[in-house]
DNA sequence: GTCTATAATTCGATAGAC
DNA sequence: GTCTATCGAATTATAGAC
């Protein structure tokens, strides 16, 4: 092992790092009252060596999205292991109303996230959130095809619609327990749909 | 009528005028991209004037609320002219749907607010964004109650984040077809509802 | 009551030493 | 590669003339 490849792996831990605590700081603060500083200090990372990594704040949100991209993506590796797909579905939700005192706090990572990110006139950044949903719809939409449901993509949207409601409606009453219910009545209507 | 009362008339219509500015800006924007400049500019008022009518930010936001509010009020006034409850409901639910292209656009007015709202650490306004929700949450209750169906309260949530959800997606896919096609599963479902 | 000018602060970004 | 010091722009809020 080289000494340049040393540096490049604490240069990526570095990197890394910034990418994780982006994602909790600006899960919890969200993008515009969190400032540089606050990412650098949760990384342990000074402000000004930021610089080096992300050239822009922007690059930071960015690095964010990709960060719960790839959870999402680790997710559904996860539940590839089971086999009849409902049981995929079902998992996940339950899931859902494991969070709920998270979501109950800070919201969905991502839809909290693409309500920010939408507000803005510079239309570059909310694509990738939306992309970032995109990615579950069509995740759940596979899964009700295997299923062999009619209209898949529109129960894998009133599945993905019903969780963000689900969180923003828990985050805006601070009531964990709005996930539970309306996660058990996603988890029976699941169970109501038959070929 | 005296002097001071056409001032006092004067004064107030700026302060509504600021206010309804705030509302509307505040939607497209976000509160924290908002400046105050942004809602002085909307309103036809200079910016140092603002504080004559609102010594703070937040307070111009408080407002913006009152006026979400208010709109909610006329809205359920207006509704309570229909006799069937569920026809009140599914009224509501045709009126989210014709609204789809500004729901794609800038999501829900008090939604994206209490979304915001919720990250700051001052835990005051978020709230009052929530209060709003509830006096949805709270009047479709009663129609639900009024129609004699079980939970009527758990209805209501399954409503509102029905509404909360869809519009979040909408905006985050910039596609107003979202609105249509979830509005249209809420109305088969408020159909098929019997006690 | 209305408005201009500006103070005070915060934050993103950069320059440059080490 | 790492960090300190700081610039410059933007924004909330205030002081004070009219």
């Amino acid at each position: 092992m080289t000494d340049s490849v040393n540096r490049r792996d604490r240069a990526s831990q570095k990197r890394q790092r910034l990418t994780a605590a982006a994602a909790r700081v600006l899960h919890e603060q969200g993008v515009e009252r969190t400032t540089l500083a606050d990412i650098a200090r949760e990384a342990g990372v000074p402000v000004g060596n930021v610089y080096y990594y992300f050239k822009t704040k922007d690059e930071l949100v960015r690095a964010a999205l990709s960060a719960h991209a790839a959870h999402l993506d680790e997710l559904t590796a996860r539940l590839a292991g089971l086999d009849d797909p409902r049981e995929r579905l079902k998992t996940l939700v339950r899931g859902w109303i494991d969070g709920r005192d998270l979501a109950a706090r800070r919201g969905c990572p991502t839809g909290t996230l693409a309500v920010e990110l939408d507000k803005r006139a510079d239309g570059t950044l909310d694509a990738e959130a939306g992309a970032v949903l995109r990615g579950l719809l069509d995740w759940a939409g596979d899964q009700f095809r295997a299923l062999g449901l009619p209209d898949p993509d529109g129960l894998a949207l009133t599945l993905v619609s019903g969780y963000q409601g689900m969180s923003l409606m828990a985050n805006a009453l601070r009531d964990p327990d709005v996930m539970t219910r309306e996660g058990n009545r996603l988890l029976a209507w699941l169970d109501s749909l038959r070929a």
